[in-house]
DNA sequence: ACAAATAATATGTATATACAAATATGGTCG
DNA sequence: CGACCATATTTGTATATACATATTATTTGT
């Protein structure tokens, strides 16, 4: 048989050209290609085939079609800048060394701030709790976590030295979206005990808050402070100085 | 007319049954959905128009499909948590309140740090600039950055103070991929003095570091540090304490 | 009973055709 | 010149058909 034995359907060859002539930028953007009968023509097939290499480009955003004018090459979207967040917790229990130290759990009123970032009422009663994770012994995230009791009321009743109170969350209530903020901040006297930051340590921590929707209501809102040297965001270079 | 005046299209009928058979979870991932001419037959049409409802979701990942075989709902893919990274520096030029302030600009030879980061033997020769991002006059970025002479030998030779270094650089070579790095870390002396941190100010910055890439080169690498009260990364919900 | 050949089933590619709907074009009339 | 209308162009939807190709089921031969 012949070297290169794969049969190339014509819709892919149609639209392999089209591809190569709009990356190369030998058709710049917002200038028309050629029609879907001209294709059909130069590439002796039928319209209907022209029309799915063209199709699937448009699907794919290379293209922009309108009904009675014709098709286009579409401006190259404005990538937006986004980084990828690593859990650490995940990690560690992924490898099989990971333990958790539950601090303090309890049902507290909300305060304005907690109420207002939960779209809660004021003084509504919600659960606070403490923990830090660990890997090996060693902290690795310290959080505080603000729950609606709506979603969970028996959370108080589980064994939380057992289970971390997360997984147990997302067991009775998945979360349907996630937002975060990311910033810096310098510990608290209390946060740095916790993390076993000594004096000499950093004075820094990546603070990761983060909000778990179901529909239209949140049902957690977490704090989560890393010891800034042990943990990073992002892609994985070689780490900085 | 009647009240509902837009036609819907037929592929566009099964399409949404199919979506809702998915989306409610009538049907679990991993099941056969009828075929294409069980379809064609229930909804009254031809296999082609029922064959698109069913391509047009198997092309979005909500289904999975094999000659031969059948097609399939398709697992649901584990979301993965990113945040989208706000430019502060860009805001401030949209806001036409920005200046900058070079700090410095030399050639100098690539530490061994600075050469592994950017790919590049130790010792090349490399710019390396530092600047101040104000707006206001007040200090929103300092950065550090350091450039490959060969994607823009003549960088030193523009008029530094008048245009962005980075603004330059992108214009001789637009980066083809960047990929960022996040931690939070306690600025040096000299960093808090350019970006006028007093003594009672926190302590801590949010630290970017960002490489360029052009093909398979890296042209910059920059760190970035922005005072940690004022910037944050992520969704905008209300600020936190 | 097991392996190989065969048939049935389902998706993949391709065509020719028809008409619908949105847009562009050109010309006529006032 | 501008408003309006008819026409051409181009994409959008839909069908019927044919055959290719990959997988699964069935039958056949030994």
């Amino acid at each position: 048989m012949g070297v290169q034995d794969q049969k190339i359907p014509q819709f892919a060859v149609i639209k392999q050209y089209l591809e190569q002539q709009i990356k190369t930028a030998q058709w710049a953007p917002g200038r028309q290609i050629p029609t879907e009968q001209s294709l059909a023509d130069t590439f002796s097939v039928s319209r209907m085939t022209a029309r799915r290499a063209v199709q699937e480009l448009a699907d794919a955003g290379l293209l922009e079609r309108t009904q009675g004018s014709g098709t286009f090459v579409a401006d190259t979207p404005k990538k937006i800048p986004y980084v990828v967040l690593k859990d650490p917790v995940k990690a560690a229990k992924e490898d099989n060394n990971y333990h958790h130290k539950m601090i303090s759990a309890d049902a507290i009123q909300a305060t304005s701030t907690i109420a207002k970032l939960m779209r809660l009422q004021t003084d509504t009663l919600v659960f606070q709790l403490t923990l830090l994770h660990q890997r090996d012994d060693n902290p690795i995230q310290w959080q505080q976590i603000w729950v609606n009791r709506t979603f969970a009321p028996a959370l108080l009743k589980q064994k939380l030295d057992k289970i971390d109170p997360n997984d147990y969350l997302h067991w009775v209530c998945p979360s349907q979206k996630t937002d975060y903020q990311i910033k810096a901040v310098t510990p608290s006297a209390s946060q740095r005990l916790e993390l076993s930051l000594s004096n000499q340590d950093t004075l820094s921590c990546l603070q990761l808050s983060r909000r778990e929707w179901s529909g239209d209501s949140i049902f957690s809102f977490s704090i989560m402070l890393h010891p800034a040297e042990g943990y990073f965001l992002g892609d994985d270079f070689e780490d900085i100085k």
